[in-house]
This record gives C-alpha cells, sequence and structure tokens, in this order.
DNA sequence: TAACCTAGTGACGCAGGTGTAGTTACGACG
DNA sequence: CGTCGTAACTACACCTGCGTCACTAGGTTA
C-alpha cells in the first residue's frame, strides 16, 4: 500500500461503496451515458474508470432518486438538467422533477409556489441533504478506503455556502 | 343507448379514456392487483368492470405518479398507503412519498417541515389537483360518453371540503 | 335463435435494468 | 519475466410492464 497522494478521484469499485450501488449499475451507467467517469473513462479491461467528487455526488443524487421509486429514464432527464444548470455550487438549491420539466427551487417558498401552482406531481431532491450524505459516506468508508482521497473535492468548507437572496430559478425541457 | 342513471359506475374502457390509460394497462393493473374495479369485477369475457368514482381517481393518481416517472412499485404501495388512510374525503392533503414510507401533509408548513426534515428525495401529490382534474376529464368526456353517469360521484360540491385546524398526519412503513 | 357489438382473455413478444459468471487485460511485485 | 490481483468486458438470463392480436363469451337486438 503505496502512500496516498499520488492519485486523484475514485475508482469504480470504491464509488459503488460510497454510493451504495453495484457495480454492474455503475457500469451499466457509464456504458448507456448516464454518468461516465470525469477523470478517466475506461479503455479496456486492464484499466480502470476515475471519477471526480461531482461525479460522486450526482451518483447519489441518482440512487436517492431510483430509492424514492424514481425511474432511471426520469433520472437520465434529471441528471442532464443538473448537468447544464447547476455549477460547482453543489448543494445550492432543491431540485424539483416535474411530468415534464427539472426546475431549481432555491428556498421553501418557491417550493410551496411550484407545488401549489401545478397539478401533477413533483419530486424533489433537496441537493444539501445529497452533498452533506456523500460526505459522512465517505467518512465512514475513509478509514477503509484509505487511497484515493480526492483533490476533486472543493476542500471540505466551501461546500456550506448559504442560499443568498438571489431569485434566479432555472428551468428545462 | 337506454336512457342513463340506471347504471352505476364506469365500465373499462372508457374509464381509460379520462384517466388516460390504454385497456391493456387498466386490465394488468386489475389483474396484479394494483387496483381492481370495487363496483363489479370481471367474471368471464362478456362480462365488464365496474368502477367507482374513487376508483378513477386513484387510477388518475396513478397515472401522474407514472407520468412523473414514478415506477409502478412505489405507485403500488403508494395506493396501498392511499386506501388505508383515506377516507371518503379525496383532495384532503398532499400524498407526500419518501424512499420508504408515505405520508399525508395537510397543509404547506407540514410539507416544508418534512422536506427539510429527511434527506432523501420527496414526491409530492397535491390530491385536490387530481380531484379536480378527475372532475374536467369527466366533464369534457360528458358529451361523448354519454352513459354510466356515475352515483357513486359524491355530488358535485362536496367534494370541495377545505382542512380544518387539525393537525393529524398518517404515516405509513 | 341467429347475428352483432362490446369487453375481457390468453399467448406472444419486446425493451429496459440488473444479477451472475466466466473471461480478459493492465499494472505491480517478486 | 512470470505470476497475481484487480477491474473492466462479454454473454446469458430473468423479471416487470406493457403493445399487439387473435379469440371468446355475455347481452342485446332482429
Amino acid at each position: 500500500m503505496p502512500g496516498a497522494g499520488s492519485e486523484q478521484g475514485y475508482r469504480g469499485p470504491q464509488v459503488c461503496k460510497i454510493v451504495g450501488i453495484t457495480y454492474r449499475q455503475l457500469d451499466h451507467w457509464d456504458r448507456t451515458g448516464l454518468l461516465r467517469p470525469s477523470l478517466a473513462a475506461a479503455r479496456g479491461s486492464g484499466t480502470q474508470r476515475l471519477y471526480s467528487y461531482k461525479d460522486v455526488v450526482v451518483l447519489r443524487i441518482i440512487k436517492q432518486l431510483l430509492d424514492s421509486g424514481v425511474t432511471l429514464q426520469r433520472a437520465r432527464k434529471a441528471i442532464d438538467f443538473f448537468r447544464d444548470s447547476v455549477g460547482d455550487d453543489l448543494a445550492s438549491a432543491n431540485l424539483v422533477l416535474g411530468a415534464s420539466d427539472s426546475v431549481l427551487a432555491r428556498d421553501g417558498d418557491e417550493l410551496l409556489d411550484l407545488l401549489r401552482g401545478g397539478q401533477g406531481v413533483f419530486n424533489v431532491v433537496p441537493l444539501s441533504g445529497v452533498v452533506d450524505d456523500v460526505r459522512h459516506r465517505i467518512v465512514e468508508l475513509g478509514a477503509e478506503a484509505h487511497e484515493a482521497t480526492a483533490t476533486a473535492e472543493p476542500a471540505p468548507e466551501s461546500t456550506r455556502q448559504q442560499h443568498g437572496p438571489t431569485d434566479r430559478q432555472a428551468r428545462a425541457r
């Protein structure tokens, strides 16, 4: 076991443990384009995928969507939207999925407006919760998964930026 | 076409139009126990299923869940909960589905508490919206679907009961 | 009673998502 | 340079949720 530090990002099997999915799923999601490792793709049997910290968060979002009974298809659309409209400030708001579109709601009021306005079903993903969740899971496994502590992680504090009085609201589809 | 009034409830193909699903789906959902017609079950090729008004509303809920990308599996659990905990006062609250349990949230505050408290994904179904929705759809098709105007319908007004200051909150699983 | 319309039934098939298992190949170490 | 561990690849199979289509059987009307 060589000294950690040279590696960046997380490798496939490790990601599975952190996120709580099977390797088969991770593989399938890569091949079908749901989410491919942004640091290093697989290039044959002997190689290995390398996922960034953000990748892990996104994967965890997908996992939670699945757990709550959302289709992979719907998750795909949600992730597409997420990638387009969320920058590096993960945990900034709530991701709200309607029947045909996705929205970012910054605070509770916006959320209530959305829920009151539309007559359909909404799937709500509290992003900050997911980010905290991922952090905990990494720490818990940290003892075992000694190597590959990511430099892609945006430093332990910076994720905590609270939402200001901005009223921006992205929308897609 | 005999004078309407002798019949009660809605027959299969009609329900499909109102709810917006295919006959195959309705059939499948009956056979697999998701929702069977509460007024009359099918008893052979020549017979016909008879659905109550509440059945139609529930079916519409399922349909909207599907549209928003929720699995049939999850919908099954949701409907089980719905049947157990919602009486005849449909449209009373919001049906909130978490990863492992279902909840009825009466007002916006309860909703926000739920969303803030849990760190998972939530699927929110505004029941009053669904009831209105069904009503409109029946009216729209009413001109064409002349027959079988249900007596199971709880009279055009009585559904509108507003939620009082009660703080009951059912929960399952 | 024969002809029809309507609605439920059965069999078949397909696609997506995933488990299982065996195979292959990179990279490290002796 | 051979061996080994690990991770990715391939093939197969299964299960759910339907679409399609041909078939069957009440009920009604002629």
